[in-house]
DNA sequence: CGGAGAATTGATAAATATCAAGGTAGGTGG
DNA sequence: CCACCTACCTTGATATTTATCAATTCTCCG
């Protein structure tokens, strides 16, 4: 993701192929990159909503406050992915967005996008499918966490996690940094990070996964998958037909 | 609804004004209305997917099976509703769809959005909208389902319905159809239907609500709105800027 | 009037939350 | 280099919510 291979592009690319124009197009979308910080929040929620941004590295989350004060992540975002894309046609953010780790951003202006939609119609198939992808993921997690046990929740959500990562780096092994704490993943999950942390003892102790601040090592691929029951089609080539 | 004013029209009008050339485009994207039957299945997970099709008249919902057997609701669609639209990038489907009444349905082949592309940069920003806002309600959903209680995500699931139809019909009353068995309410709410049982006779007895078959009435709708944490983003116009 | 799906109700069981008390590891300043 | 500090994690005991099972009633439709 140097220069001259933005990260959009790296994104896009995921999806189908990009001629030499079409990347230059993309390349040429992002301002130049903004250094943020651990914890730091990149908009609030009700926050004007007039750009998008793709996280060049680390990790962040979006999220929103429940009423009883506590807050609920809605999406993770790995080192790659497309930032508040969906919220092009809102006045407004749906959700809040804050950084897992310090990181590197670009932003994108949402009218730079209306310029895809002008000129470049494979462009823009390609955006609509950055965008049905995550929905697909938000649905997924949906199913997931609305009639699913503990154990399937957490599994799921670490499988999902491995497997996104795989995406973008074919050569990941078992082991790889997952910079949630127990806390964060409750509040992805819908759990309480006290029964996130027997669900997580139990999977050590069954030889299934290990985990430890900040750090994944799963042990039993298949055997972490099944108790997900994760589907697949995450996994598939999502590319378009052209 | 008539025969010069498209379901899809209508449906992307929510989401910007539409100019008499673009409605026109809209319409000429619609197939013949084809007449579908309360239960019938539109198409099953894992189909392949070429179209996408607007509701003309009746409810429909969209669903996954789990590893145990047991159904996950998804999405509802309304009269009105576009179905299948984020599938757009993938070659198969990612959820089925059936019918909640005998309705009429309109098909528009996938490649059709991609001559939207080519020739109109607004009707695409529709498009965005249109499955941006679907995507909204999904998290949404997310949210409410995976740490609320029951009362709430009944009371949510209801004022959804509710703003729903009021968004394609300002006339609405306090009282209209809701043709979802407790079972299906059960399936969409991640609940058993006897939880839901109890929860309606708790808000019916509380003067919140009342349902029987097919119809719910709300009766005291800024109660019913508090219970379930509406926030309110739902209601708000997601007028395109251009 | 009879039948079938749908809804209600009660009793009991299972899953998960909550509360509270330690324990561990990594970072920091002396 | 050590000691402490702090955030994070673990574990146990108990409380709450919701599921499950089973029996009954309701309501619509033929």
């Amino acid at each position: 993701m140097g220069q001259q291979e933005s990260c959009i592009a790296q994104h896009f690319s995921h999806y189908g192929r990009l001629s030499e124009n079409e990347r230059r197009q993309l390349d040429a979308l992002e301002a130049p990159a903004t250094v943020v910080t651990k914890g730091q929040v990149l908009w609030h929620e009700g926050d004007a909503a007039r750009n998008f941004c793709t996280l060049g590295l680390g990790w962040a989350y979006s999220f929103r406050y429940l009423a009883d004060g506590t807050r609920h992540i809605l999406e993770t975002f790995l080192p790659g992915d497309v930032i508040g894309l969906r919220e092009f046609p809102f006045q407004e953010r749906l959700s809040s967005v804050a950084m897992l780790e310090d990181a590197e951003i670009r932003l994108v202006e949402h009218r730079r996008l209306v310029d895809i939609f002008r000129d470049s119609p494979r462009l823009t198939s390609l955006c609509f499918a950055v965008s049905s992808y995550q929905q697909a993921l938000l649905s997924e997690r949906l199913v997931h966490l609305s009639r699913r046990s503990a154990r399937q929740r957490v599994a799921y959500l670490l499988f999902e996690f491995y497997s996104r990562l795989k995406r973008n780096d074919g050569a990941l092994g078992d082991c790889f940094r997952v910079p949630l704490s127990q806390q964060q993943l409750a509040d992805a999950l819908g759990l309480s990070p006290v029964h996130v942390s027997r669900t997580l003892t139990a999977f050590r102790r069954e030889g299934l996964v290990k985990r430890s601040r900040g750090w994944v090592h799963i042990l039993d691929p298949q055997a972490l998958a099944d108790e997900g029951c994760v589907t697949g089609y995450l996994h598939e080539s999502v590319l378009l037909v052209d």
